[in-house]
RNA sequence: GGGCGAUUAGCUCAGUUGGUAGAGCAGCGCUUUUACACAGCGAAGGUCAGAGGUUCAAGUCCUCUAUCGCCCACCA
């Protein structure tokens, strides 16, 4: 006959499928009341060794323009899991948080937000008031971006968090570039740089739209005397033209390399040089290129490397600003008419042909961008550091090479050193408001009454402050965003200061992002602390791939298919939506994340939760403290777990953690679960007391192991189970985040 | 144009130093048995893109081809 059911004798709330939403806030909440996120506490509550390790990852900054997506879950997903597991194994670990002020993106979109609600640009505001909107905005973006990296259950020192425009950072970008500006690593000099006249400001290089547009292009000679004729898509800058440029190989205009014409070109006296240079393409149009340095990139080059006279032809308004009294102040487009129509008449024109080409357009405001010179500010990554006897280029290169930085996945560092050969000097300066503001002033000696005799010269000061005396006036520019990203790792450790956490958590351990920003970040990174502290940022960098929807889009506001990871956490808990995306999402390999995916780890965690229940629910009347090495079953099987825990401890150790998660689930629900359970049944329906003393306290010690190794992956779940464990003398205290990792357990004995 | 990668079950993807092809989801059949139906048991499903090579042995290493994707440069 078989026994009456009873309610077994245990929690209530086990009782109930488990709660995830209620179960995670009180356990962040408890995590954060005990302190122990900071390694310092952790050594003064006994948790961690004094004379322990260190451990450190310093936390990417994320954007503070508005909230988090999956993208940011899957990286402090991964940073989290590194720092529990490395916590539990003795370290004294720090993961230290942080957000950016990412300036371009940020001020253009509080400038986006005026416009739309106030209809007032920034110009209407005024720098002041424009900054404080932006602080304002940002403030509460920190806000949400605080509580959302809070929900996933991150745990990282509140304690030390940092801001890349704090007071801090800005002592530490302005030592910094007083220092490279002191070793002439920073000058400044005239660029092209991509001018949104639409906008009315400069626009970076990945915020360049490419659209494809019909376009004519001409060919013609300058005049009758000019023997190459030229082709070109944009005659109106052609005034501007201050050589003909051919390539060196080409037979047909060999002779003529070398000469120069003076000639009337609609109206516009132009001397033309006639040089050779490898950068021309024989096969396109004639083979010659009219070069315009001002208003072309690639002319701008070959305007340098044959020292040509770079006269600018249009303004910062795309007007024409050279030419007779038909071109001047005329828009591009008009102008190109009034030249095509010259041409015609002058006979020049010999083809006129219909092509398709890319033409580069602001992302933000749709306005074809006019490639301008400007002056900027440049890191010269190609001279020499003083002292040093090698370049910036150098110090990153070898701190690859070298293997003083591994990069995962390793194929990422073929990438790294084909960029690193192409790079040229990096453009710091940006014209806009919002960012570190260039610690350079300047004032014309003049005005301050000295030099007399002389004329006006502009006297300029570069220093952490602002310098003593009248008539000082700061650079308009600020910095360009990862200027500051570039200190990151050592200014969120109080450098310049020579500080302890300085010492001892420099250089970090990891870091962890997505491979998109490889170049922008990481690259700067190791320039800089190369450069200042002769050493690398980290030892390890680890790529994430790029989460996708589950039609393999990427995610973005006008698709509309963001995910917010509050709106997981609510759903299936924060603990399924991590398992959702570490497992099966190897380092640098893009992944494909949809609800049904999270809702099966849901399902997980409320497995866990009934494994627990099962096993409690023979506690009343069993002997935990029975002895099972010699009994046969428990001790195979224990084995056979210790196995698969040495397994996981190396996948983890080998940064393989899209492993190691799918082989503790696996574990959990198909061994321990669907044999380990379903095999204790018959042992607990049984008289044998003595069988069942053993195969309880076997369950038990095994599943607090089990428990355990799960804890950096679904850190939530476990540790809400860890409570409620039956737990020896010396785990009473502790709370399961500063548990002993399992197989150090054993070393241990 | 230069560089990097991918192609494995219906779908999404693992597969570490070469050693008898794996998971999750979906689907199919059975089971509402005292942890859990957010479950259990069972079966089915693959010439590992194609061709060639190295090897005792290739999803894995090499060469070529096809298709797809990403990054950088960008056409005067």
């Amino acid at each position: 006959m078989k026994p009456e059911y009873q309610e077994p004798n245990i929690d209530p709330k086990l009782l109930a499928p488990y709660n995830p939403t209620e179960t995670e806030r009180r356990i962040y909440k408890m995590w954060e009341d005990s302190g122990l996120f900071n390694p310092d506490i952790c050594v003064e509550k006994g948790y961690t060794a004094p004379d322990a390790k260190p451990y450190s990852i310093i936390m990417p900054p994320p954007n503070a323009t508005g909230t988090l997506h999956m993208g940011h879950a899957l990286g402090l997903t991964v940073q989290d899991i590194f720092t529990r597991y490395k916590r539990m194994n003795g370290f004294r670990t720090l993961l230290l948080p942080g957000t950016d002020h990412a300036s371009i993106a940020t001020q253009s979109k509080v400038e986006k937000e005026i416009q739309k609600n106030e209809k007032k640009s920034r110009h209407d505001l005024g720098r002041e008031e424009m900054l404080r909107r932006i602080d304002e905005f940002v403030a509460g973006s920190r806000k949400t971006i605080t509580e959302q990296t809070k929900i996933i259950g991150t745990s990282c020192d509140w304690s030390r968090e940092a801001f890349t425009l704090d007071k801090e950072r800005n002592i530490a970008v302005n030592t910094l570039f007083k220092k490279m500006y002191d070793d002439g690593l920073i000058y400044r000099g005239h660029r092209i740089v991509n001018w949104d006249p639409k906008g009315q400001t400069t626009i970076a290089d990945d915020e360049i739209v490419y659209e494809e547009r019909k376009a004519k292009l001409y060919t013609f000679k300058y005049s009758k005397d000019f023997p190459i004729a030229i082709s070109t898509t944009r005659p109106e800058t052609k005034i501007g033209d201050t050589a003909v440029a051919v390539n060196p190989d080409d037979t047909r205009y060999k002779d003529l390399v070398g000469k120069e014409y003076d000639l009337e070109f609609c109206g516009v006296q132009i001397h033309i040089k006639i040089i050779a240079d490898k950068e021309v393409d024989m096969e396109f149009g004639t083979g010659a290129l009219g070069v315009t340095p001002a208003h072309s990139i690639i002319d701008w080059e070959i305007a340098d490397r044959h020292n040509l006279p770079r006269p600018q032809v249009i303004n910062e308004y795309a007007k024409m600003m050279l030419g007779d009294e038909r071109l001047l102040g005329k828009k591009t487009t008009e102008a190109r008419e009034i030249i095509v129509e010259w041409l015609r008449s002058e006979s020049l024109l010999e083809k006129e042909e219909d092509i398709t080409q890319n033409i580069s357009t602001a992302e933000r405001t749709g306005g074809i961008v006019e490639p301008l010179p400007k002056l900027q500010w440049f890191v010269a990554v190609n001279k020499k550091i003083p002292g040093k006897g090698k370049t910036l280029k150098d110090i990153m290169r070898e701190a690859v090479a070298d293997k003083k930085i591994t990069i995962l996945p390793e194929h990422f560092e073929k990438t790294y050193f084909h960029w690193i050969e192409n790079l040229r000097d990096w453009c710091i300066s940006r014209q806009i408001w919002y960012g570190h503001r260039i610690p350079v002033w300047y004032r014309s000696t003049d005005a301050h009454g000295r030099q007399n005799g002389k004329s006006s010269e502009i006297e300029t000061y570069c220093g952490t402050t602002a310098p003593e005396g009248e008539g000082w006036e700061q650079d308009a520019d600020t910095l360009d965003t990862w200027f500051s990203s570039g200190t990151w790792t050592f200014s969120t450790l109080g450098w310049p200061n020579q500080t302890k956490d300085l010492e001892t958590y420099h250089p970090t351990s990891l870091m962890i992002h997505a491979y998109e920003i490889l170049f922008f970040w990481s690259a700067r990174m190791i320039l800089m602390t190369g450069y200042v502290l002769d050493t690398v940022p980290f030892h390890t960098l680890y790529l994430t791939g790029v989460i996708r929807d589950n039609q393999g889009r990427k995610f973005s506001k006008s698709l509309g298919n963001g995910i917010d990871p509050i709106e997981i956490a609510e759903k299936f808990g924060s603990d399924a939506g991590r398992m959702a995306l570490i497992i099966g999402a190897a380092a640098g390999t893009d992944s494909k994340i949809d609800e049904n995916k999270i809702k099966g780890y849901k399902n997980f965690a409320n497995k866990l939760w009934n494994i627990t229940r099962f096993i409690l629910s023979y506690q009343e009347g069993n002997d935990a403290q029975a002895d099972f090495s010699q009994s046969v079953y428990e001790k195979e099987q224990y084995e056979a777990w210790q196995a698969t825990l040495a397994d996981v401890t190396t996948d983890i150790e080998n940064f393989r953690l899209h492993l190691a998660s799918e082989k503790l689930y696996h574990y959990s629900w198909h061994t321990f679960a669907d044999i380990l359970l379903e095999d204790a049944k018959a042992v607990f329906l049984s008289d044998d007391q003595h069988a069942k003393n053993i195969r309880f306290q076997f369950l038990i010690t095994l599943w607090k192991e089990v428990i355990t190794a799960l804890h950096p992956f679904i850190p939530f779940v476990t540790e809400e189970i860890w409570s409620l464990l039956p737990k020896d003398e010396q785990e009473k205290d502790a709370i399961l985040m500063v548990s002993v990792w399992p197989s150090q357990r054993i070393n241990k004995q």
